[in-house]
Parts: structure tokens; C-alpha cells; sequence
DNA sequence: TCGATATTGATAATCATTTTCAATAAGAGC
DNA sequence: GCTCTTATTGAAAATGATTATCAATATCGA
């Protein structure tokens, strides 16, 4: 029987949410790994098929409240994109923004950006206090570039 | 009887409306008003409000369909911001953003940002080939500014 | 091991959006 | 202006997504 070595993201989120009172039972633990290991946003319904899959008898319910309590510390973003405005993706430690493929929703956090100057000109120039910003790059990864047509939906 | 002077903006939607063989009914009127005089983004039901105090007997409905054929038209944009993902505003002709009052939300587009290469060259270094980008601002506007706490919002 | 209680899933309730449909009104052609 | 076709309307029902209720269960500190 192979023992499945556990994702190092769900790994600490357990000890957080542990840490924040809460407990870890073995539906929510299902929920967390498929969370922590998809390289894209996940709708709730797709966490919930995934999971059940993986361990039966999970209800839809519980990865919401799951959802709601990885919101609340900050472990997950909500993701908008293409028409989905209710995904979930795994957060950056640090201020980061996406970049997510049109075809198969893979997705990639990446910084170096130089643009905060730029907001707070314009801010400047219409009267505004710029406080913050939300920026999202789309765009083909390198699969599917190669397979330009192919909609397969990783994971 | 005053006479109340049309909006420049719904005056020319009703033009494009009707030459894309849709027909300008009383209801419609009063929904392309309102839209097109926010200088915020407004839910459904915001318009739906907004437009039956001004005209009575408008259906909700009906303000669904009617921002359907304005998406149609690319006359409005769909704007998220805050909790809501649904609320729609009067689209800017060209390529442009939106700085959103996060106190009233009332909004500008801007351009002049230089950014395009640095998406590229981001895109390029995680193998994607970029192909759009959704960037928003947020920030104070001038009147929410100074009166600060004020949870006032305009029409 | 025990016990307080956080969590669970089934079910029902709520809320937003879409569909259905018969009555109405817009507007093209005369 | 009048007529006729048909796009549009609002009420009501249907659908889909999310949230609240609740009794049974599982977690985890003591
Ligand atoms: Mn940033
Ligand atoms: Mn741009
Ligand atoms: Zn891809
Ligand atoms: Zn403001």
C-alpha cells in the first residue's frame, strides 16, 4: 500500500488552521490538497467533484465553509477570469499577481513589476488616492501553445 | 412641462440599437438613461431601482435584457470590484482602465500607462505568450477625500 | 478514555439569473 | 395615419448558486 506523500502547502495550512482553533477532520483535509495542489483556480463544484473522487461522502457544503475559512487566513484568493468570477487559487505569501492561461487555466504568480509610480501619477492627475490595484495577465502557457487547439483541463 | 435633454450617451446607444434591429421601447429609454448618466458602475437591480423611480412599470427583466444587448454592442463593460462581479458601466471607446472610488465608486478611465512591454517580457520569462491583460485601480476620489467617513453614494 | 463542541451532510431556504408565455407596442411598408 | 408583422414586455415559474438549519458525528484537549 503506497503511502501518499502529502503536499507541503496542505501540510501548513493543516498547522494553520489548527493554530486559528479550528479542526482538522478528514473531509476538510481532502478539500485542502486538491486546493493546495492544482496549478489553477478551482470553482467550488470542481473542488467538490475532485474531492469526492479522492475520498467519498464529501459535501458541497463543506467546501464552502473549507473555502470560507482559507479565505479568512489568508491562504487562497479569489480568482476572476474568462466567465468564472467564484475560483479559488492557492495565495502568494507576498504581493504577487497571475497570469493565467485562456485555454487551460494554469496559472503562475510573478512580480518585478514597475508600474506602482505609474498608478499614483495617474491617480495624481484625477484628482484620486490611488490605494490599491488588481492586475491579471491571460495568456497561453507553454502546452498549449504546442497543442493550440486541445481544450484539456489539467487536474 | 420641462422638457428633460437626453443624454449624449443614450441618444447615440439608441441610434446603434436600432440600426443593429433592435427597438427603442419606453422601458429600454429609461434603462439607457440611467446607465449611461452613472458615473459609477451599477448593479441590475441598481438600475432597476433607479430607472422604475423615474419611469414606473419597468420589469427586472427587462433591465437584464437590455444590458445583455448593450454587452452585445460592447456599449457597456462588465466591472468587479468590491463583493459585486456583475455591475456594469458605460464602455470607453478605445482601450482604456478604470479607477474605481472605493467609497463611492465612482470611476474614470485612464490611459498613458506603459506597460505592455514589461507584460510581454513577464510572459516571456514563465513561457506564456501574453495575449490581454485586465489591470483596475482603486484608490479615494476627490470628494471622498475630504469627506472621509462619509459612506454617501451617488446616483 | 471522556466530554464539550466544532464539524458534518441532508434538507430547506434564500438570492440572482434565465426561461416561458400570452399580451402589448414598435416601426416598416403602405 | 393605419395596418400588420414581430420584437418586446412583465408576471410567473424554473433554474442554479450559495447560505442557513439541525440532529448526528468526529475531533481533540483534558
Ligand atoms: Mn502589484
Ligand atoms: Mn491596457
Ligand atoms: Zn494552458
Ligand atoms: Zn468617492
Amino acid at each position: 500500500m503506497k503511502k501518499k506523500p502529502q503536499n507541503l502547502i496542505s501540510q501548513k495550512w493543516e498547522i494553520l488552521l489548527s493554530q486559528a482553533g479550528y479542526r482538522i477532520t478528514q473531509p476538510r483535509r481532502a478539500i485542502l490538497d486538491i486546493i493546495a495542489e492544482s496549478c489553477r483556480p478551482l470553482t467550488p463544484v470542481e473542488i467538490y467533484d475532485l474531492a469526492r473522487a479522492r475520498s467519498s461522502g464529501i459535501g458541497l457544503v463543506t467546501v464552502y465553509r473549507t473555502i470560507e475559512k482559507l479565505e479568512e487566513l489568508h491562504l487562497v484568493d479569489h480568482v476572476h477570469h474568462l466567465g468564472e468570477c467564484q475560483t479559488v487559487f492557492r495565495s502568494s505569501d507576498h504581493h504577487q499577481h497571475l497570469l493565467i492561461c485562456t485555454n487551460c487555466g494554469t496559472s503562475c504568480y510573478f512580480d518585478g513589476l514597475e508600474v506602482e509610480e505609474q498608478f499614483n501619477q495617474i491617480g495624481q492627475q484625477l484628482g484620486y488616492e490611488v490605494t490599491g490595484h488588481w492586475l491579471q495577465l491571460a495568456g497561453l502557457c507553454e502546452d498549449c501553445q504546442k497543442s493550440h487547439n486541445s481544450k484539456k483541463v489539467p487536474e
